[in-house]
DNA sequence: TGTACATCAGTGAACGCGCGTTCACTGATGTAC
DNA sequence: TGTACATCAGTGAACGCGCGTTCACTGATGTAC
């Protein structure tokens, strides 16, 4: 058995995440493989050891944000069992809703950065996509006082956060950017604290 | 001088009105150039007789939406010197947010179809998006009672429209994806008829 | 402890295909006489 | 009115390039003895 046991995988995950970067960065079909390897410290060709094809790594990576911020806010969602507190929904939207998130465009909410590439993607792709809102929608609504309408708010919560960020995204002036970005993060807290 | 004087542009035209429901449809790098050739009845080679390159007709693609409903929603917004009145933001939510809408995939709004196409094209493509935005924003601003917060209202207003729309238009589950329209509907019309 | 071996992650050249773009040519049509 | 001509929108074959993918090979490393 040459090579450490953990060797390939490790190798695997670096792929993986610097292929994240990428992709959220210039979109699926703009990044190459000959990218993601020269980026990784690989060649071209190693790249099918790993994944089947660019589309299973473009899965993988999709599913990586996933794990980490995903189930991170499944995770403080319920977590305690009772619901987190309205806290947690305001924390969440100021986040989401920062300067600091408008100009991470490595580390974003793929939410954010690849609507289009989801909406013409594969089933596996859009699932895991799905449950990217999902968990964010459950700690909306889970942290929300008012429960008749807490679902509905909720949805409307998450449209917003992603909506505004998309729309600051395309601007190319970054001071109407902004602009849009605060109203929605006004009218985001404003919601969450309505009785 | 062989053909009519306006054939040619009456041809270019028809390239422009194919290309947009192509692009609308499956993003600007999925289509190709001969597809929209053979859409108009015409073959490849005659493309660039009308188009410098494929980029240049994308921006030609996008304005033409703007000059129509772009234009359409400035006019709506501010014809009759004074403000157009809260009915005006009412329907113009109701018709954004609505299941025909969700549905349209050839007529809908780029701002849905094509938003990380647009982040990442070049300034003269994100200057029409964003001519598209502010007619759409203006058309809210001058519509709501609530002078005092109207334009950040106007800007939320824009935010969780397109955020609904996208975020439904990625969902594969077409259940939850009604469920986020029409959670994004019920806020935007309470937001609207807020004092 | 030291050496030969087997494994397999990684290499890099090559393939094949599709697409944007170019270009020499065609032929339908309006105009001149 | 009819005919020859000039124009130019449209044709279709070909080019060139890049990228996803394949494949025969390499060489570093853990294991057997």
């Amino acid at each position: 058995m040459p090579y450490a046991k953990d060797h390939k995988q490790k190798t695997r995950a670096r792929i993986i995440e610097v292929a994240r970067v990428l992709f959220n960065r210039h979109g699926f079909q703009d990044v190459t493989i000959n990218m993601i390897m020269s980026e990784s410290n690989l060649t071209r060709g190693g790249f099918y050891n790993h994944f089947e094809s660019k589309e299973a790594l473009y899965r993988s990576a999709v599913s990586s944000f996933l794990m980490g911020r995903g189930a991170q806010w499944r995770a403080e969602a319920g977590v305690d069992t009772g619901n987190p507190g309205p806290d947690m929904a305001r924390q969440m939207i100021d986040g989401y809703l920062s300067a600091e998130h408008l100009g991470d465009l490595d580390g974003q909410c793929p939410m954010i950065a690849l609507p289009s590439d989801i909406a013409r993607a594969n089933p596996q792709v859009q699932g895991a996509y799905q449950e990217l809102l999902t968990a964010m929608v459950s700690l909306f609504e889970g942290s929300l006082d008012d429960t008749e309408h807490s679902r509905q708010k909720a949805l409307s919560l998450a449209a917003l956060c992603v909506g505004g960020m998309i729309l600051a995204r395309t601007l190319p002036n970054s001071e109407l950017a902004n602009e849009v970005r605060e109203a929605a993060l006004t009218q985001a807290q404003s919601i969450a604290n309505a009785a």
